[in-house]
DNA sequence: CAGTGGATGCTCT
DNA sequence: GAGCATCCACTGT
């Protein structure tokens, strides 16, 4: 099998793997082996090591989604991070196992994604905030209502709309269906930036992306 | 490309 | 009752 750089990617690799690809424009990377799933052990370690580790991983919910291509952390003693208050019902999935998916209603209408992850107990995830979009791209063009590429999951809001997540999701673990978590097949170049939309933001190198990826929720300075 | 403002409903104080 | 871990349509360069 072969893929496409995500910030080059100009169509649906996984869907058409024998799509004919421009080589001098774009980034092409051979699959030297078949996806592997992440195992339990990834998710248990700092959510700053997490975080960055993400990129480059595939990301599919019953076979929709993309190459996570931007993350965002939240550390238990960060207050924005839902847990820094304390264990409540909406938050418990934070206060769980690792491995597990947590998804809560953001200004009322968007869904977001985050992955629980763990060190020493604490209670820590990484939103996922934006998929290069590689399986199931009709699927995620319907859920959405436009076809244009890069608005398919350039977001946090976006990427659970496009791949059909809810609250109906929250808290199943990742290792099992609907989820695939797999590897990547290569270690991509990964910048780091301050987070977005944050009123008590604290100054920490919470923001990673895949570096010049045009499927990145907002750019990079 | 940058800036603006409205939609919308849950969570926690 | 305030405050959102957002998105989209619309405006003006």
């Amino acid at each position: 099998m072969r893929a496409i750089a995500p910030h080059r990617m100009g169509g649906a690799a996984w869907d058409n793997p024998s799509m004919r690809i421009n080589t001098t424009k774009s980034i092409i990377i051979e699959m030297k082996r078949p996806p592997k799933p992440l195992a339990p052990s990834f998710y248990a370690r700092n959510v700053l090591t997490v975080a960055r580790e993400l990129i480059g991983t595939t990301f599919l919910v019953d076979g929709v989604g993309g190459v996570i291509v931007e993350t965002e952390a939240y550390q238990e003693d960060d207050p924005a991070s839902h847990s820094f208050n304390g264990q409540t019902e909406r938050n418990a999935v934070m206060f769980g196992p690792p491995g597990h998916i947590y998804i809560y209603l953001s200004y009322g209408m968007h869904w977001c994604a985050n992955i629980v992850c763990s060190e020493g107990g604490h209670a820590s995830a990484v939103l996922l905030r934006a998929l290069a979009p590689v399986a199931g791209i009709e699927r995620m063009e319907e859920r959405r209502g436009l076809t244009k590429r890069v608005l398919l999951c350039s977001g946090p809001g976006r990427l659970c709309q496009a791949l059909g997540l809810t609250r109906a999701q929250n808290g199943l673990a990742l290792d099992a269906p609907p989820f695939e978590l797999l590897a990547g097949q290569e270690s991509p170049p990964v910048v780091i930036g301050p987070r977005i939309g944050i009123s008590k933001a604290v100054e920490r190198p919470w923001r990673f992306g895949w570096a010049g990826s045009r499927f990145l929720s907002k750019r990079f300075a």
